[in-house]
DNA sequence: GAAGCAAATGAATTGAGTTCATTTGCTGCG
DNA sequence: CGCAGCAAATGAACTCAATTCATTTGCTTC
């Protein structure tokens, strides 16, 4: 059981960080590991989640990966959520922005939606999670804002549209991202054919069959979205003149 | 905290439904009520999450809104996931379908997207459950997926082509409806302003705020969405000669 | 070498979902 | 008319997770 409503947590840095005069957190109370620091937590989160999956993704599990007390993870995180915050953060650092600034922004957006649904489609819990979450105290997920801000900014996109168009994209990759973990079988109307002979005769003839199915259908999405994108951008541009 | 990462419940049906010789539920064991049933048990949670939210539901507050112990609700119920899924069917059926078969498909895919939408976006802790969720079971659900299959049908879309477009069209309304719930100042940036100038000067120029805003992003991208998917459709129809 | 203090400890608390042995009281049958 | 059968209710108990707290530990610094 994971939290799924709670959300937006403090945040407030009550961890070693950046001390006066450390560059790594100083070791104090005990003797042995600097482990203990939001670095070792992240990477001690991911291993188990990469072990044990987000079932088996519980405090406990996080301080055996430590070799701590669970009690003792809380000198250092606020909530489990808190962890799951930095998690994010950390799987927003491998999403590709390279295309902004260097391809025109339509092909560097269509990069950049497919490696974020790629991202997101392993780690699925966090989506209801990180769609709510405020971008303070995430520092690569505002450096990878501001990166395709500022694409879509010399891409020609209007300021005040900006923002409108990321969410919208954002909207349909992580929409999408949860599509990835469904079970091919979703559509499998059962005994009720009767019901639904129209659908489940599309069913039918739907090309791909489970990843494949839903890749099929982020395709079609997005290049339907940025073709769509593409006209409401020059629409605007003709409209100032 | 609710089940995050569980989904696909066995959804095997040991309640009442139409034992044989009986409309309504006959009522048996102890006298009184004849409310445990699944039309009953899902009025009840919808009263339970109406009135308490997601984070008040719980099998206990559904026990006593019903007048029970939780541990009866477990001889018509197989676990609070299969409860989530009934109510999942209900907000299903409030959903407008009403254009297919009446408007253009593309209008009535926009009319289905917007009231999809609006529906979830109060029951935004479903998104992750239902996305994942097979058709099984959820009879309404299916009827609503007939009506839209039908409508894509009847519009001139290829057979090959219905479900990857209805997906992909729901994975954006799904994304959008999570969106709705996210505070108005998920964007602030904080003091990390030197970080993400234009990102913030884009968060700046944003017409609408809060739910407004949301509102616009989601129009944006589903007029893009759609005019892409036209652009799409003629394509197709296009190359088959 | 003692004081100060960040951090670790582990036992206890809370809150949830779920199980189970037992009881209850209609219903239909002889 | 009364009894067997049985679906359903009961409530205590169990499991598992997150979180708290009073206490201890052992560097670090003076």
């Amino acid at each position: 059981m994971e939290p799924l409503t709670t959300a937006v947590t403090s945040a407030k840095a009550n961890l070693p960080a950046d001390a006066p005069g450390s560059t790594a957190p100083r070791r104090r109370g005990r003797p042995s590991r600097p482990v203990l620091s939001r670095e070792g937590i992240t990477a001690g989160a991911l291993a188990v989640i990469a072990r044990a999956g987000y079932e088996g993704f519980t405090m406990a599990a996080l301080a055996r990966e430590l070799k701590t007390a669970p009690s003792a993870l809380y000198n250092h995180v606020a909530s489990k959520d808190e962890v799951l915050n930095w998690v994010q953060d950390d799987v927003n650092e491998t999403i590709d922005v390279s295309g902004f600034g260097r391809d025109p922004w339509d092909l560097a957006l269509m990069r950049w939606a497919h490696s974020y649904r790629d991202a997101f489609a392993e780690h699925s819990p966090l989506i209801p999670v990180i769609a709510v979450l405020p971008i303070t105290g995430a520092p690569h997920t505002l450096a990878m804002y501001e990166r395709v801000a500022e694409g879509l900014r010399s891409g020609g996109w209007p300021e005040d549209m900006v923002i409108d168009t990321i969410v919208a994209v954002e909207s349909f990759v992580l929409g999408s991202a949860m599509d990835v973990s469904a079970p091919e079988w979703i559509f499998n109307v059962g005994d009720r054919r009767d019901l639904a002979p129209t659908f489940a005769d599309a069913v039918a003839a739907r090309r791909g069959s489970g990843r494949t199915a839903a890749d099929d259908a982020f395709a079609l999405g997005l290049n339907a979205l940025v073709a769509g994108l593409r006209a409401t951008l020059a629409a605007a541009q003709a409209a100032r003149h």
